[in-house]
DNA sequence: CAACCTCATTACGTCATACGTATTCAATAG
DNA sequence: CTATTGAATACGTATGACGTAATGAGGTTG
């Protein structure tokens, strides 16, 4: 065993860990084309691990769906439509990787299917709490609506949209808090956002959440339809 | 080592998806409380498997974000909220548990959400061929609509379903025909369902694929959002 | 000549052991 | 009563050995 302290690579949760965020994204990223193999031992020698540790990672890629693991034959990588797209993690590297502008359109997608769907539902289930917490967003997206304030403006729509799909009381829609989360952070990031976020979403924010407050579930649907529509049609804008 | 044959258990995929086919269910059954830690060398020597094979579960359990695993604490299961609901095994899981109602509401809605988004999709994109699959399939379901053949009206609803999300273009939506896969059998396992499945959704399955085909995108979604809502109102009728 | 069978090879699967290390909790000192 | 120290603990990692199934070469057979 060699001095073992590792340069650096990652301190934060272990050297599986480590391999998982090397090998995650190279295989999202398509390095490993479909139908490649890659041999347990190989593995544990590139990356100076124990082969204990290379089958961890493997595990979970497997549980990922993204390698099969077989006798005699080695880890080999699966196609694209195996794989656990709705894995957070899988989401992470694959933005992160070359494909970024197909899955924020897929992710965006989504988000146009389900949210309109958990506005209905929240603004029949929301409690009072719920409603303060997005009225209280709403009024922080108003104040940074303009001006160098993108951050903070990201902040109240991040949470502004975690509070619908929470309040739409599914676990289901709840989950994709952090789908939300990620793509919007993803479009500020990559300013596929205008620098000044458009006062006419600023305005139906605002009156999305009054109409959760009055329990108007139509009136609610209807305007988170319209916000995610503009979230596509500005993807369409600014994405090939 | 004993000797090591095991009863039976899983002869399927390895020792370590024998352990996960018994501690999946039963975190996501609630047989471990929130909180609850598990030791490796317990759960080794319960289930008569090596550390080695306990900590291949885990990880995979992990990846689940079911369990989280800290040095000199132990595996400690984590909450409702943190658990990946999106992964096919995690749902499996729970429609096969004690909350299985809760489960299926919350799949049910989440269908009723994309499915009619993925109609509209389809009928811009689909191809020939699967605007053929989708007529043959709709045959399928006029055929096997009366009498005692829900098997065969449970494949044919299945693959019209599949075609949809697939034909929608979008590889979030086309992974959700697992989910519609796990619902619809349920549903008719549970004899959720009535014996003669009714004609108003062969019909409607019938005109979806006419709309698909057509390139009539408002009417599919339209109509594909009756079907959704219809199956929603049946399970608020014959489920708490 | 083609189809089938045999068997050595290979790389994953599992086990056992040893040691490292972070974390916790209790005992002690100030 | 607070703060520090230190021993116990359970996970993290490495290593070496062996089991086992899948593969493909090579020989056998119809």
């Amino acid at each position: 065993m060699t001095s073992q302290a590792e340069s650096r690579g990652s301190r934060d949760q272990g050297l599986h860990a480590h391999l998982l965020a090397a090998l995650g994204p190279a295989i999202t990223a398509g390095e490993f084309p479909p139908g490649t193999v890659l041999r347990t031992d190989e593995l544990a020698d590139r990356y100076e691990v124990s082969r204990t540790v290379v089958r961890e990672a493997v595990r979970v890629l497997e549980s990922m769906h993204l390698v099969e693991s077989r006798r005699r034959v080695g880890v080999t990588v699966l196609p694209t439509e195996a794989w656990n797209v709705y894995d957070p993690q899988v989401i992470t590297w694959r933005l992160a990787g070359a494909d970024r502008p197909r899955q924020l359109r897929s992710l965006t997608m989504l988000r146009s299917a389900v949210e309109p769907v958990a506005a209905r539902l929240a603004a029949e289930l929301a409690t009072p709490e719920e409603c303060a917490e997005l009225t209280e967003h709403a009024l922080g997206l108003v104040r940074t609506s303009r001006g160098e304030q993108l951050p903070g403006y990201l902040v109240h729509d991040i949470a502004f949209h975690r509070v619908i799909l929470r309040a739409s009381r599914n676990e289901m829609f709840a989950r994709l808090g952090d789908v939300v989360a990620a793509v919007l952070t993803g479009r500020t990031e990559h300013e596929v956002m205008f620098r000044d976020p458009r006062q006419a979403a600023v305005t139906l924010h605002v009156q999305v959440a009054e109409a959760v407050r009055e329990g108007d579930a139509a009136t609610a649907e209807r305007l988170m339809r319209t916000i995610t529509e503009d979230a596509m049609a500005e993807l369409d804008v600014l994405a090939p």
